[in-house]
DNA sequence: TAGATTGTTAATCGATTAACAATC
DNA sequence: TAGATTGTTAATCGATTAACAATC
């Protein structure tokens, strides 16, 4: 299918694709056909005119009086994503986190392969873990280059991780989503996804801390 | 020690305070005194300006030609994050993701004490997983109580969510870290951070996407 | 037609950046 | 004094919200 998305779409909007996509496929099972900005704001606890910015930025026009295709809007968001075609991806460090993430079916639902996980640690080499094979660092490249790669999951806590990324980065790896606290340098080309554990509860502390404050007041 | 901070920090300030902390902690090892907010912004790559209103928000005042002081900077930060005092939580759902955050040392670190685990398998309960005693529900408030617990963390896929959620929150919890990818109704007293591995993925996939289309251009 | 809903254009808001005066 | 750095005040920028005209 031949979807052609020439605008930008920004990323606060981007982000909330995947839940306007999460309640249009619920309401194409119970066979709506089209839906209101009214009707999504509703659910997402936002302001419809939010919904229909971010509908117009995804270039989906509705029809007054009814509202957006639900199909329509469907087939879009999953073609923005390029969640009907699958991710190949890799994955380093298999340890208790590593191992969650070779195992988690919603990230296989949206279409993540991971094809192969690499570790140091020579005991874990040449096992299945969750059907993964773990492999040695050895045939990073070979791999990359056999499954057309373009992401990889990094879950270490630390360490070489910078050198590793550069590896990465030159072996044509497009996306890397990292567990890892340390901060990594890329190029522009080359995307990050930060959600190491550390940071994650930092935001909660803020979060906390900010709400302490204001219901003092 | 009694810091009063009146001013309420905005969200994105918040979370770059984390970021100052680790470079701030790295110069006085160092034995620096000082620091210029040129220097923190060249190590975080952001603009000097915002590293001066980032630190006017958490009032703290530098002195010309001099900067601001590591050690008022360090002890500023560690008291609004309340990282001097430990923070007590308790977890719920032992399968691999919460085994990982349980052994999880950087947040061990950061003061974050799980006190008890709860799984509803009962193979699971009365166990020790990584030093946490594992829990059925029972336990509940009593457990809430007796440690004065007021951090939740939910590692369970789906399903019950929203129902222990609001048990919880009746019992006192203020803040909620979920990695549920369900969607959660709290009342404003109560924080949440939702770290989910497929909003993670979600993001990545998003910024892939812009990527694309901004070096397409 | 009447009325609900989209879609466009302008206003607002919060965060970042810029300019420059104050200060050691 | 001269110059580097803070700190204040204003400008900009991006995202959200508001107002309302267009449309089925």
């Amino acid at each position: 299918m031949h979807i052609y998305l020439s605008k930008i779409v920004n990323l606060p909007t981007a982000k909330r694709l995947p839940a306007y996509l999460y309640i249009l496929q619920q309401l194409k099972k119970n066979g709506q056909k089209h839906v209101s900005s009214s009707h999504l704001a509703g659910k997402m606890n936002i302001e419809p005119i939010l919904v229909r910015k971010d509908i117009e930025a995804i270039q989906v026009s509705g029809t007054p009086r009814i509202g957006y295709s639900v199909e329509n809007l469907i087939n879009t968001i999953e073609s923005y994503f390029e969640w009907n075609q699958t991710q190949h991806a890799i994955l380093f460090g298999v340890g208790e986190l590593g191992v969650a993430i070779l195992g988690n079916q919603e990230l296989a639902n949206l279409g993540l392969r991971i094809v192969a996980a690499f570790d140091s640690d020579p005991r874990k080499v040449n096992k299945f873990i969750h059907g993964v094979m773990v492999f040695d660092l050895l045939y990073l490249h070979e791999i990359i280059e056999d499954f057309k790669v373009n992401i990889a999951i990094l879950c270490f806590p630390s360490g070489m991780v910078q050198c590793l990324v550069d590896e990465l980065v030159s072996a044509g790896v497009t996306g890397v989503w990292s567990f890892s606290s340390q901060n990594l340098t890329i190029p522009d080309s080359v995307v990050t996804q930060k959600d190491d554990l550390t940071s994650g509860f930092v935001e909660l502390c803020a979060k906390l801390r900010r709400n302490e404050l204001v219901f003092r007041l």
